[in-house]
DNA sequence: CAGACGCTATGATTGCAATCATAATCGTGG
DNA sequence: CCACGATTATGATTGCAATCATAGCGTCTG
């Protein structure tokens, strides 16, 4: 769900070119020539639109193990800027080789379109959790979509200031919520884990719908 | 952008099945085999995962003119419940005969990967879009992003109402940010347009960037 | 034409998350 | 080891969007 870089690893036998960049410098600006596509290797990259007044949109923060720029697969010029956040280190795999073996190899191809289709299902479900809201509400929605492997158990693999973010509230208001949910028992936290008792036998109609 | 079935249009000559879903009923059910993707034709499909305790958290609301469940192509099951809001009129496509068209097909499976990047980038940039919490920047936010084309002029195809959501605020709130925009100058509106003037030589630096 | 309904619009009030402030704890590197 | 920064808290206050209410208007329909 978190790596969207799968099929780019998948992608052998390309020429591949190590970048460092320093916080504040760009891997790309808006409206060059597209000549790669991009995985994160170490550090953060954001891609920013900039507006015909100067001012600028963020539409995505790749991390480390992600792949950006994919668009630029089926584009001749980049629509944003990647500027590095920090200090990162990227893997630029230029576009005509990757078109190339991906016009060979329809496997690749699918590969491609199964990262793309669980990007859009994850991003999707991002943007429905920002419509609960109520910071306790969401909190426990995402608690919820995390616990997808151990049905009643969460663990972090990151600090609560990062979920925070993702989750689009400050991180007082997630202690906060995270502090009343336990307090009323509806969670319980140990150390960088979270269970979810999920009271035995709770009906589905007494707890309201998070819809949008 | 707004369309997301592009694809699927270009998908001819495969089996089609028309189907009309009342209000509240199910075209498929989380956990059932996947059988197709569908597109809809008419109405509204709301996507939602259910939880272990009953609860349920919206992931996706497919409108007229888009596809849904294009990641079944990728799976066995259904890892959600597509539900009709309203009585809604929806085109089933067998998997297996998309993925076959798509396995001898790699233009097609281009264009499918496509399409699943503009749907990235497109439900990306929503999302950054609630990153800004003031209702008037991110009215503001919204109608730069849509001034795509003609740069300083938005027509609108659907009413506020629809946007207000979109943008995940309430239509009184969007109406008030609207009206407080016109009132400073900072748009204009004619019947269902909005100018943006973007005061001539406006440097991008006095005015503070829009980020996470 | 009357009535219903949805869209546009604005006023008053309230709830709640952001913000500002402060502090304990933990981990890390110099 | 100690200093510094990040993380985890929690308290007080405030700003602002949600909510509730009301109304004019447009358009569709019987």
């Amino acid at each position: 769900m978190r790596q969207s870089a799968g099929w780019i690893e998948a992608l052998t036998g390309t020429n591949r070119t190590r970048l460092s960049v320093r916080a504040g410098e760009a891997v790309f600006l808006q409206g060059a020539a597209v000549t790669a596509v991009y995985a994160v290797k170490r550090g953060r990259v954001r891609l920013t639109r900039r507006l015909e007044d100067g001012s600028a949109i963020v539409l995505h923060v790749a991390r480390a193990g992600e792949a950006f720029a994919e668009a630029a697969l089926f584009a001749d010029h980049y629509h944003c800027d990647a500027l590095a956040d920090t200090d990162t280190e990227v893997e630029a795999i230029p576009k005509a080789d990757v078109r190339a073996r991906l016009e060979a190899d329809p496997g690749l191809c699918l590969d491609l379109a199964r990262a793309l289709a669980a990007q859009v299902r994850d991003v999707r479900a991002r943007l429905e959790l920002r419509n609960i809201r109520s910071a306790r509400e969401r909190v426990l929605a995402w608690l919820r979509l995390q616990a997808g492997r151990v049905p009643g158990e969460v663990e972090l693999d990151r600090p609560w200031t990062a979920v925070a973010a993702e989750m689009g509230l400050t991180h007082e208001s997630v202690y906060r919520a995270l502090a009343s949910l336990e307090s009323q028992g509806t969670i319980r936290r140990k150390r960088n884990r979270v269970y979810l008792p999920g009271r035995a036998g709770a009906p589905s109609r007494d707890r309201p719908t998070l819809s949008i």
